[in-house]
DNA sequence: GCGATCCTGGCC
DNA sequence: GGCCAGGATCGC
């Protein structure tokens, strides 16, 4: 469920408790474990001190005493909950980090879509991290090279190239129908028929959406909510997501909803072209 | 590059 | 009961 904006709130709710020191933790037999054990994991975690917390795209790296981190993707129903008190373990908690002072952190994901790995100080330790593209909100990320990466794929829509963290990591499903608004392109449109122009012209949407998700706290429409249990504001604030039927929120046009790669995009056509 | 698929839960 | 969900991968 969680993109960039809401990745980074949570990451901005838990990052000013560290360092904490990680005395002992609970990993479920059930948890998204890839590309390492839950050994090597318990391993890596049990008597360190979290020591700060990354984001790249939507993946969020646990930096402790030791080399390697954890990185965690929430997938589509993860979520990271800060405890002050130990509370029963509700169902579907996969990892928890019992600290000195008695609090807890509590990652839990009923859909199991999210994966914990490890990684030492280079990217490319991790196979996650190491398909990423730049960040959406790396400064260091000019249009010219966005543009070279995305025209790596000529015959991909626009809309799957935003989705595509390999060409540039951090959009979802709603922020990628709010760029594609706010910049004014049909969703359809293929990679090669858009002008340079235009994939500019995206980024600086993307990015604006991205920030305003982050200034507002990320999207609650469902069940998110970031590290200390605080509910987002972005979602009202959305032109065209989830708003089939109705107008776009600022009242430019109708919008519909289509079915691509096998989810719904929602955009206005008087408004995108 | 497209569609199916992993999984659980909530809503109609 | 069926459909849908803030994701990403893996066959064809």
């Amino acid at each position: 469920m969680p993109e960039l904006p809401e990745i980074e709130t949570i990451r901005k709710s838990l990052v000013s408790l560290t360092p904490r020191h990680i005395s002992d933790l609970y990993l479920s037999r059930l948890a998204p474990i890839e590309t390492t054990t839950r050994q090597k994991i318990r391993q890596a975690l049990r008597g360190t001190t979290w020591n700060s917390l990354k984001r790249h795209g939507k993946y969020l790296l646990f930096v402790t005493t030791k080399e390697v981190s954890l990185v965690l993707h929430l997938g589509m129903s993860g979520r990271l909950q800060f405890l002050p008190r130990p509370t029963p373990r509700p169902k579907h908690t996969h990892l928890e980090f019992f600290f000195d002072d008695g609090s807890r952190l509590r990652f839990t994901d009923a859909r199991r879509f999210g994966t914990l790995s490890l990684a030492n100080d280079q990217a490319a330790s991790n196979a996650f991290l190491a398909r990423l593209g730049p960040d959406y909100l790396d400064s260091t990320l000019r249009a010219a090279e966005y543009i070279a990466r995305c025209r790596r794929h000529p015959r991909l829509s626009v809309k799957r190239t935003l989705l595509h963290q390999g060409i540039a990591a951090g959009l979802g499903n709603i922020y990628a129908c709010e760029a594609l608004y706010q910049a004014g392109i049909d969703p359809r449109r293929l990679i090669n028929d858009l002008s340079d122009q235009e994939l500019t012209g995206l980024l600086q949407a993307a990015r604006d959406c991205l920030q305003v998700g982050i200034a507002q706290g990320g999207t609650t429409i469902r069940d998110y909510l970031d590290g200390l249990g605080h509910r987002g504001k972005m979602q009202k604030f959305l032109q065209v997501y989830d708003r089939e039927g109705q107008t776009t929120r600022d009242g430019r046009g109708p919008v519909i909803r289509i079915v691509q790669q096998a989810r719904s995009t929602w955009f206005c056509p008087e408004v995108q072209r």
